[in-house]
This record gives structure tokens, C-alpha cells and sequence, in this order.
DNA sequence: GCCAGTCTTTCCGTTGGACGGAAAGCGGCG
DNA sequence: CGCCGCTTTCCGTCCAACGGAAAGACTGGC
């Protein structure tokens, strides 16, 4: 993976990057700028879309992607023509095209559809907005959610990320899954609200009680009004894949009756999981 | 035009190359038609990916995208690097920063998101498996469905298409929908079982009693054992948007009880509907 | 009606990145 | 061990991509 020769036709980064973190530090989608290679650029300009931006004018496109609009617009009209975006009087949107591909991903074929009947049954029973969560890389990533009719407005959209340390989900992740990852997320624990764990000390006695009950609890350490209740989704051979959980605006009367009704749904999932295709 | 330079990257092909290397002189390649520019490739590339081939080799796509699979490694390593793309030791699968995008698309994005929480009360109360399907060119598209954990497996997959004069969705659509549908569909009624009406004529009748009904039925005309049951989701101004219906493996036995039911929900989406954002 | 500002679209000369054949590396099979 | 198919790197050639310039479309202010 020799980084490309630095002769550029725009502009070039200086030197090989010092290494530092890959993770997703500087690719945040929007501001990414130095775009080098044609596709790039067009897979630039396709991430200038996420859910504050999911309809944009193509200079805003161009601008949010650092391409010149006369680029864009060659660009975009390809990515038109072949279903990747789709436009409109009011600009342009993400095309069903890239929908339907979406739906072949991995995390969210197997899992999610798996999942989602038993989802229902616990909706059913407790009528709170239920999640399922996997780990990706330092967060959680929601892969399906499900909320009845009376409900609100959900706190949290399909593919939406949360970090590990102040969601229940993520406790879960920490609680049973790489030793690893505790250590990296406690170094930076970032305050989402004033009852965010932002101790490492903290954080391992929470993750100890966690291991010690079998499920995560949240009290308003992601938002506002935001009670979290997850448990593990273990495979037969105690492998971790998801987190399966509900979220209430008020703290939960009765968070031992909710729990069984989650070990259920998750031994259900993981049955399922177990039969059907293998882990990954 | 007037290509001058034989010698092209594209072409060439003269006399001068003594090795063989046939390759038909219009490209037949399967899906993808003669693309030039890079962007359209690796779209192309992105293009292989379908419901039976989610995991591929690099030399299985460049095949089916009619590639060079040099051309293909290298774009998709930029895809893989973007996220688009994910590569396994099995092969090549789509990403889920697709995924992620996918989830922005207008067809998916209002109308499914809004349904779901009531089509989760029709699964409540039918237990049978629940599809929302919205008018897609010439057929219907699938963009949500529902089932329970008492189910079987699911007849279609979200993402999925059908034809108009094969299924209760589509015959919502030519009922209610624009009258130059019906014209251009009853051009080619392609059978898929016996059942299947392939009379226009018939197919007129057929979409009168839907008219007057207020819903529509299949019985195993898209595939054995697959009854449907749909009704129309019209927006307040008594705009069409979708077709809400269940799908049973037998006859159902009270298609009466359903119907309103299904309507209830219908009206529940319409109004939300057209409250929240307008329609298009 | 006129001007100013923003966004969209076409045109076209220049050139640097994409192209893909060749070949090495890699594994499986008979 | 030789054959076959897939993956990956290399590198000289050359055309498609690039983007500045400018016209067109549209809005809003005065």
C-alpha cells in the first residue's frame, strides 16, 4: 500500500502521514478534501450526504466535497445516470440504487432481518422502542430499531453510532467483549451530558456491576430524557455480536421484568444466528 | 468523433496485436453496456452486487462488470477504502457505509419509516407477514416488510420488486393509479405461474372489482403457495403513495376481518404522511 | 425594470492520472 | 511437479478527466 506519488494534478498532501490513529479520524465524509483519484472524488461527493443533509444543491455538494463545481457537476450527473443519486428540483438525494445495494451489507443482512421478529415480540410486550446494536470499531452502530405507534419521535435512526462508554449498548460491548477496547475507549471518555461516566475508575466499576447483573443501564448519559436498558446477544459458543436493548424517555419502573423479556428475544436471535449462516 | 488514434485505451484492437483475445466487438457484457468513463466502472463494479451475488471474488466481479481485473483491483480498493466495498478472505462484499447511504433515499427514508410502527399493529393483529410497497416504474417495490417469529421465511426481501398484474400491491396501483399504467402493462403480461392473469381483458376485470372492493387479492398468481392482500395508502388529497397488504401461504380465510384493519393502518401512515413532510 | 448574487450548465485546451498487458506470487488439485 | 485460476505489483503509454471561463437560469432587493 505505497502511498500514491505525491505529483498531483490539484493538490497533494506533503509527506507519507506520521501514522498516527487510522481509524476514522480524518475521513469524517464532508470535510474530507484532498481528493486525488477520479472515484474518489465521486465517492466524495456521495459522502457530503447524512441525515442533516439528505437533499443538497449541487454546490453544496461541491463545496462540502472541496471539488470544483464544474467537477461536481460532470460527477453527479454520472452517479444521476446510474441510480447513485437521484435529482430534483430541489436538489439532489441519495438514489434507490444505492438503497438497494445497501441492503446486501453484511452487518445489516444477517442480523437485523434475523432479528427483527423477535424485536417485535418484545415490542409487543413492553411497548418501548426497542434497539439492536453491533460493535463497530470504537462505537455501536444501530442496525435495526423499532418503535409502536404511540411512542414519540425516535431517539436514534438506523445507522446511527454511539460511543461505547455512554450507552447501554456499549457498556455491554465493554462488559464482554475485548479486554482491548476498554482500555482504548477509557481514554477518552467525552461528556455527552452532566451524568456521562467521564472516569476510567468509574467506568471499570460500572462495567464490573454490569458483568455481575448480566445487562447495562443507562440514566441520562447519552442525552436528555434518555433511559437505556440493554443485554448481550451471545451465539451458542459465547461469541458477542449484538446488543439487544430499549430506551424510555423516564426512568424505568420495572427494569426486572424488562429484562427477562430481552434474554428471550436475545437467546432467540442468537438460536437463529447459530443455525442459519455462521458469525461472519 | 472521428476517433483518431486507433490505439486507445478502450479499443485497441487493429491488426497489430498478434495475441488473439477475441472479446466480442460490442462488449455483451452482461450488465453493464460499453461504460468509458471511470466513474461509470466503478459504479459498474458496484453493479455486480445483487440479491445471489452479495459476496464476490475480484475476478468474478470484474467478469460480470466486463472489467479488466486489473482495472477492478484497483478500483475496488478504492471503494474498499471509501467503505463502499468490504473484502473478506471470501471476497468482496458491500460495505456498510452503503449501507448507511442507503438509508437516506427518499423512498425509503419517509414513507417506510413512518409506516412501520403501524404495520407493526397490522402484524399485531393478523400475525401474518406485512409488506408496504410503493409504484416503482412498472412494478412495486417492497420497501418494508414485516413478519413475526411465528412466520416461516419471508416470500420477498425488502429491496425486492414485482410486477404490477402479479400482485395485490400492483393491482392497487393500476386501479388507483394513473390510467396510462394500465396500458402500458397490459403490453406484456409475462406469466409466473399458472395462476398468473396474462388477459388483458381479464386483467381489466380484474382491476373493476378491485376499484369497486376497495382492495385486492392474489391467489398463487406470483408464485405457489403465495396469497396476497392489499390496500391502497392514499395521502389526504387523495394522492396514491403506496399499497399496504399481508401475504398468507394459504387461502385466507377472512380476508372480511383483514381489510379494515389494513385500512385503519393506511389511514394512520396517510395522516402522518401529511403532516409531517409533504408528499415528494 | 435593473442590478447583484447564487446556482446550474456548456465549452474546450491542457495534462496528469487512469489504463491494462505482462508477469510474479499464491494456493489448490490431480 | 505442472496446471489452472485468482490476486497483486509494476510501469510505459495516452486519452479521459480536469477545471477556468462564461453564458444561462432564477431569485430577491430597491
Amino acid at each position: 500500500m505505497a502511498n500514491a506519488a505525491p505529483s498531483g494534478r490539484t493538490a497533494r498532501r506533503p509527506a507519507s502521514i506520521p501514522g498516527s490513529k487510522p481509524s476514522q479520524a480524518a475521513d469524517g465524509g464532508a470535510s474530507a478534501q484532498q481528493a486525488a483519484s477520479v472515484t474518489s472524488r465521486a465517492l466524495a461527493l456521495l459522502g457530503t450526504f447524512d441525515a442533516e443533509h439528505s437533499v443538497q444543491s449541487l454546490s453544496a455538494m461541491a463545496r462540502r466535497a472541496g471539488l470544483p463545481v464544474t467537477t461536481a457537476h460532470r460527477l453527479a450527473g454520472e452517479l444521476v445516470v446510474w441510480g447513485g443519486l437521484e435529482k430534483a428540483n430541489d436538489g439532489y438525494r441519495v438514489g434507490q440504487r444505492i438503497w438497494r445495494l445497501g441492503l446486501l451489507a453484511p452487518a445489516q443482512q444477517n442480523i437485523a432481518e434475523v432479528a427483527a421478529p423477535f424485536m417485535q415480540d418484545v415490542l409487543f410486550v413492553t411497548h418501548n422502542v426497542v434497539n439492536l446494536f453491533i460493535l463497530d470499531g470504537q462505537e455501536v452502530l444501530l442496525v435495526e430499531r423499532m418503535s409502536g405507534t404511540g411512542a414519540g419521535q425516535p431517539f436514534r435512526r438506523v445507522g446511527a453510532r454511539l460511543p461505547l462508554h455512554a450507552s447501554a449498548a456499549g457498556k455491554i460491548m465493554l462488559a464482554y467483549g475485548a479486554k482491548e477496547l476498554f482500555t482504548a475507549v477509557s481514554q477518552r471518555l467525552e461528556p455527552h451530558t452532566s451524568r456521562t461516566i467521564t472516569s476510567p475508575a468509574t467506568l471499570a466499576t460500572e462495567i464490573e456491576r454490569v458483568q455481575a447483573l448480566g445487562y447495562a443501564t443507562t440514566e441520562e448519559e447519552a442525552g436528555p430524557d434518555n433511559y437505556g436498558l440493554a443485554v448481550p446477544v451471545f451465539l451458542p459458543n459465547k461469541q458477542l455480536v449484538a446488543a439487544l436493548g430499549i430506551v424510555t424517555r423516564s426512568r424505568p419502573a420495572s427494569v426486572g421484568s424488562v429484562v427477562p423479556v430481552l434474554n428471550i428475544a436475545a437467546r432467540g436471535i442468537a438460536r437463529r444466528l447459530g443455525v442459519e449462516h455462521l458469525p461472519q
